[in-house]
DNA sequence: CAATATCTATTTATCGATAGATAGGTGTGC
DNA sequence: GCACACCTATCTATCGATAAATAGATATTG
């Protein structure tokens, strides 16, 4: 029905599984039944197509994120879905987050591209920091700064290291070490 | 001189910029002033470099390893230089972990390839265990295996992340958040 | 209302670049 | 003279990208 839709929706997959270098329009075009010069009237470059895709997750995290409670009597709830947000890319076929597994090849990402994976990161990491604020109002702004990226920093690794297992539970392993050595609130 | 060497030395700094799939015999046969053929001779295929670049860098991590001190006396300094392994990688011209970049491209990698990239989780995991059992000796085995790999996954994310930033820096202050929160010893 | 024009979305066909891989030749040193 | 190391030349496959054609919807105009 909507091309633009179905190419965006196998392209983000296809980026989460193997990464953007091994997005390729005619695969795109083959999972959803066109040309791959269709995918050029939509996107006229891969980088557009990148730059759409990497856009779209940050939006889609942002109003995730904007949804959350950040009250500390929701704090329990609201990390426990947030961590569930990543552990949701790893049971979706042992996906990666979109913005993650771009990171690793950013030195050959388009500028445009590169941008918007890095909106992701600011994103997440602004929102922690608000959490860590409510949940400790005494702690100064750069500490939580600092504890917000590491926890950024630490999740992303965890999806990493826990994909490169295919195995979820590995991810829930080291998760659950992050909460008891205190990382996670 | 040795152009097996200078292959794996060039091979293995562009794994680690731009990942294995991007790869190439032509660029490295360029880098190091022969032609693309001549990597055939030495490595029948791309699989095969690949396979001992992971193989080799696993044994020098294995290597690197066991020549530190892992008792409780040195457990400060020791810290520090494993640390401080993951962090030269940052300042070798903003490079990552081998294995690191390899895992977001795992779906893709031949098997032999795969193997030796999951063995450098392997012996690192190990050998953090270890650690903290030398530190903990009450520490069950259990406990101690969950955060070696939580260790192992904080530092990989952190090299993720600060890579994406440019920026050892970021890679600094996450990993004294870490300390921080008590997640490294 | 009908004829014409334009826009949208897609196709076919192709380009140049680059990928890994291979067959067979060349030179060098033991 | 033969094994090693490298070369030239080439193959097939795939990449992103583009030009040109087309079918169908929509809008404009006489």
């Amino acid at each position: 029905m909507d091309t633009r839709e179905n190419i965006m929706h196998v392209a983000k997959e296809m980026v989460q599984s193997h990464g953007y270098n091994a997005l390729s329009f005619r695969e795109i075009a083959k999972a959803i039944g066109v040309k791959s010069a269709s995918i050029h009237y939509h996107f006229p470059t891969k980088g557009h197509l990148g730059a759409a895709l990497a856009a779209r997750y940050t939006e889609d995290a942002e109003n995730f994120l904007g949804a959350l409670q950040v009250e500390p009597a929701h704090l329990r709830e609201t990390v426990k879905s947030y961590i569930a947000a990543f552990r949701a890319a790893l049971l979706n076929d042992n996906r990666m987050c979109l913005c993650g597994i771009m990171v690793a090849e950013r030195d050959d990402l388009p500028d445009n591209v590169r941008v918007e994976v890095d909106r992701f990161t600011d994103v997440n990491v602004k929102w922690l920091e608000i959490l860590l604020r409510n949940v400790h109002p005494q702690m100064p702004r750069k500490e939580a700064a600092s504890r917000a990226l590491a926890i950024f920093s630490a999740i992303e690794g965890a999806q990493l290291i826990a994909r490169g297992r295919g195995d979820v539970k590995v991810f829930d392993t080291v998760v659950a070490a992050y909460t008891d050595a205190g990382l996670l609130p």
